[in-house]
DNA sequence: CTAACGACTTAATCTAGTTCATTTTTTTTC
DNA sequence: GAAAAAAAATGAACTAGATTAAGTCGTTAG
């Protein structure tokens, strides 16, 4: 039940048993169900989310009422409405199963003082909000400079497993285009392939 | 001279004075001129920058050779290419002064030296990197949500003082538009403003 | 079992933004 | 301060992708 997330830790920082000990007790582990919402706006984020086994999306409407999705959270990844998490003030965004996920949750304040018992969680996070700087900066650049196609194949590339078992205008709302268009462009693709 | 690192610095941890001294003593003070290069590809990343006064760009280019920016430095704020100060790989990306520009400078082993001697600066480090992850989330989010002239006033909006300085066709091109466009969301504004 | 709802497809039409080519203005350089 | 270079403006033709609307499946709930 833990292994997952001591062996992600264990990949950035080393943790003896007893703190080991010590951050799992401050962790809840709870089940959602395909389409079950686990924080949505107007609800202050309390919690940041780590992903067990599922997936997640983050997602949010725009003024014109638009579902606009952030990311998807696999397995082995954190998040929240991280702007909320971190002024407590209440949250603008979604987060929802996709399909069956088990989440190990933690809350601000635990996490507060578990900065404080074990200053090495400074340095995991760090280094995690650190690499998802990175792929918000490689991304932007993709938004910016390929054109819909090209982002569909990319993504097609990161997430194979994805593709296939989450809606199709998930994926499109994700790199920014229509579900039509991302529809037109599957025709164009399948028919490439077939002749 | 370090008055502004200092004090960016106090606002999330606290430091003693001989931290200080010790943080201080690992920085080196440059300056340059409009158009220098700080950083370039196929060089290695091997320091963070600190933006004591002016201000930096950071840039890439994509296949179609496209100058992409991809973000702005001001004064106050920390950059480098990432990926490539992480990694220690070749770098992908160009820092520039936009005009002159006075920068203190940390080397990448001294800054894992810092992270040994005093811990704290993994906290510094993790809410600036926080923060900027919220701060690229919002930006993907008007990408995909906004319209040009939308992203255009938001733009000026938040960098008023830059709108004025750097040359249109890297706010185009920040924004994710041709120069061409920006010019004619312009002239739209001017007209309907003098009737 | 079937109604109904959501997801996907298709196709016609439309438009925000691009491309390309030319001219004007501003900035740089010597 | 003139010449050259870079940036900005303008406008016409074009296109990637959006919008709208209708039709086809699946899947789920009763």
């Amino acid at each position: 039940m833990y292994d997952l997330i001591l062996k992600n830790i264990g990949r950035h920082i080393t943790l003896t048993k007893r703190e080991k000990d010590y951050f799992i007790s401050k962790l809840v582990y709870e089940t959602y169900q395909k389409k079950d919402i686990v924080l949505q706006p107007n609800k202050v984020a309390l919690h940041a989310y780590f992903v067990n086994s599922g997936c997640l999306k983050l997602y949010e409407y725009n003024d014109k009422a638009e579902e606009n999705i952030i990311t998807f959270v696999p397995k082995n990844w954190w998040n929240s409405d991280l702007y909320s998490f971190l002024t407590q003030e209440p949250a603008t965004q979604y987060l929802q199963a996709i399909e069956e996920t088990k989440l190990l949750k933690l809350s601000k304040q635990n996490l507060e003082d578990i900065y404080i018992e074990i200053p090495k969680f400074e340095r995991y996070f760090r280094i995690l909000h650190q690499n998802s700087q990175i792929a918000f900066i490689y991304r932007i650049r993709n938004n910016n400079s390929l054109t819909a196609e090209e982002r569909y194949d990319e993504f097609v590339e990161k997430h194979p497993n994805l593709d296939l078992t989450i809606p199709q205008k998930d994926i499109a709302s994700y790199i920014g285009i229509t579900p039509e268009f991302l529809s037109k462009i599957r025709k164009r693709k399948k028919n490439s392939r077939g002749k």
